[in-house]
RNA sequence: GGGUGAGUAGCUCAGCUGGUUAGAGCCGCCGGCUCAUAACCGGCUGGUCGGGGGUUCAAGUCCCUCCUCACCCA
């Protein structure tokens, strides 16, 4: 048993995530987290709303509230969603909460007091009317190069180029309209990540579990030289750049940037859990507090992989302090929409919140896994949806468990069958063969979870599954029925052990199906667990005494139908609303 | 323009440091069973592993080059 602290990548604030993001971070965090703590780890999960930049003002201005509402009501809103998909979080916390904001103006104070802050002169857009700097996304202009009439401080949409909103010719205030702009300067403060460079490559040299991906785009960024990062911009909405409640001078108008904060908020809401549930939070983050034996594990999507290789672990590290740093890490791709991309202003794609008033969260939740995007871009469309959840979900998995159970209720009367009473069964091949089968793939089972390999492990339950289908067609209880009542009720006996495995089993991805097959076969909730084999116990001899686990005479019931079809018109209707290819 | 990842059966994907006849699921076809959500079990069809060149006794698996897609950076 160890000590795992998950993170699973902030959602931005800016309206409810769709089935891309829930498929790259939220979900499989969940799934690992109930995974492990199946094997009897003491796991924490954390999660927050990413609340402050740019995108929040815009979309709060454009909601005529003011920000602080607007995150309020989404804020809720996305917790909701993730309680609905039922994602188990210990905590979904906030980036806008106090406890960030001490924190965050903590981290600046240190890495100040080590030389890693630096303030410097820039010059920007100071739109005179709004009484304000403007950021880059809220300068628009003519672009230098196009002469585009309409792009924006960053970029311009037409040639594409990279711009600083300086250079835009007759530049005004997205914000406002206004033409009455000028160029001032202005004080920044900036992280020097140049500084920490020699530091990261060690640290990152010795990283352990990370995947490829994430060293090569880490080491890319040290190849090139890390440049240094602004970490504060002119919003009124953040984290105000003060110590001690005192604001720095000439900062009164400026804010931390998002990305100094946020990552931040993955300590600063765990210190809100431990404050509302009494737990201690240090000993999950400060290596001098305990936390030198937690293996933390960070997922995010493959856009996240610099601030969390790099940027993250230069406020950790700068600090001087005994903080944890992430160990393991898992990024993941995107899932794409009939080929092309999920998009919230083009409304391409279906968002967390309308997906669940289409079909439960536990189909969802099945095939973002087994169609997790690791290692490649996943496609979405509704004929996969449809086909997987099928075959998987209704035909193999539900129809074991109605077959098997009815079958159970109709000629054992709801109990589970005893060796005692039927004593003249014979164990036999199928019997052999269901032990052998379970003994090799419950391991590997194990092994991929441990690995974070989702596809594999959701395709190794399905193999499972389909095993128990296979055991019954051996055995067949029907048939010895009509000769030999006691074999049957072997076959029987088996085949609802197999039940509870099945359920037990699939947990941590469906875990809403996993408890109506665990209560109509009333397995306590102390006997769901994944401590399948003891200390000196082997496989075979653990899958055997699985498969009579039940005790004598146990009652069970055939649960409902545990998965309705998705039918041919669903899709077409779904379709019809979410535009599907055509969109 | 640079970097990273990907291009393997009709579809979705496995294939670690090169080594027996390239695998799985879905779809399709054939057969079996009848306990079950017309489900389940078995079998079969199907691929010159993006194109070209090279290294090697041997390459999907290494090298070069070209093409396509995605993302990151500029």
């Amino acid at each position: 048993m160890s000590r795992i602290l998950i993170t699973s990548a902030l959602p931005y604030i800016n309206g409810v995530k769709h089935l891309g993001n829930l498929a790259g971070s939220m979900l499989p965090a969940d799934v690992y987290a109930r995974a492990m703590r199946l094997l009897g780890h003491e796991v924490l999960y954390i999660c927050a709303t990413d609340e402050h930049g740019t995108p929040a003002e815009l979309a709060a201005q454009e909601a005529g509230i003011t920000v602080s509402e607007y995150c309020d009501k989404m804020h809720a809103a996305q917790k909701g969603a993730g309680e609905n998909f039922k994602l188990s979080y210990d905590y979904f916390g906030r980036s806008s909460t106090p406890s960030n904001h001490v924190l965050t103006q903590h981290f600046a104070h240190r890495l100040e007091a080590e030389g890693l802050i630096e303030e410097k002169i820039s010059q920007q857009v100071y739109s005179v009317d709004d009484k304000r700097f403007l950021p880059d996304r809220f300068v628009e202009g003519t672009c230098p190069t196009c002469e585009y009439e309409s792009a924006r401080g960053d970029q311009c949409d037409n040639c594409g180029r990279l711009l600083d909103p300086i250079d835009l010719i007759n530049p005004y205030s997205a914000v406002s309209g206004s033409k009455n702009v000028e160029i001032r300067d202005t004080n920044h403060l900036y992280l020097r990540q140049s500084l920490m460079a020699d530091r990261l490559r060690v640290w990152i040299d010795k990283a352990q579990g990370w995947p490829a991906l994430a060293k090569s785009i880490a080491y890319k960024w040290l190849d090139e030289g890390l440049r240094d990062r602004s970490i504060t911009r002119d919003l009124s909405w953040g984290i105000p750049v003060a110590h001690e409640g005192k604001v720095r001078e000439g900062f009164e108008e400026k804010v931390f940037y998002v990305w100094f904060d946020a990552p931040i908020e993955y300590i600063a809401a765990t210190q809100d859990w431990a404050a509302e549930t009494g737990n201690d939070w240090a000993r999950w983050w400060r290596t001098d507090k305990g936390a030198d034996d937690v293996s933390y594990v960070e997922f995010m999507g493959k856009d996240n992989v610099a601030f969390h290789t790099l940027s993250f672990p230069t406020t950790i590290i700068g600090s001087g302090e005994p903080w944890k740093l992430v160990d393991k890490l898992k990024a993941f791709n995107w899932v794409t929409w009939y080929g092309g991309k999920f998009s919230t202003s083009q409304k391409r794609g279906v968002f967390m919140d309308q997906a669940l008033s289409i079909a439960p969260s536990d189909y969802w939740r099945w095939h973002l896994i087994a169609n997790a995007p690791e290692g490649s871009d996943a496609g979405f469309t509704f004929e996969d949806f449809q086909a997987r959840i099928n075959s998987d979900l209704a035909n193999v998995l539900g129809n074991f468990v109605n077959r098997i159970t009815k079958y159970a209720g109709g000629k054992f009367e709801g109990k589970v069958p005893s060796q005692d009473e039927f004593s003249g069964a014979i164990w036999g091949e199928a019997e052999d063969w269901i032990v052998s089968e379970l003994s090799t793939r419950l391991p590997k089972l194990i092994e991929y979870y441990e690995a974070m390999e989702f596809r594999k492990a959701a395709s190794e339950t399905r193999a499972i599954w389909a095993a128990g289908n296979e055991y019954l067609t051996q055995a067949a209880p029907w048939t010895h029925y009509k000769t030999n009542i006691d074999q049957a009720a072997m076959g029987t006996r088996i085949g609802l052990n197999l039940v509870a495995l099945f359920g037990i089993l699939a947990q941590p991805i469906i875990p809403d199906a996993a408890e109506k097959i665990l209560s109509a076969l009333n397995v306590p909730e102390g006997n769901r667990t994944w401590n399948f084999v003891g200390e000196d116990a082997d496989w075979k001899t653990a899958v055997t005494d699985i498969l009579d686990a039940l005790p004598k005479d146990h009652a069970i019931s055939a649960p409902d139908v545990l998965f309705a079809k998705i039918e041919d018109g669903d899709v077409a209707e779904w379709i019809a609303r979410f535009g599907g290819a055509e969109a």
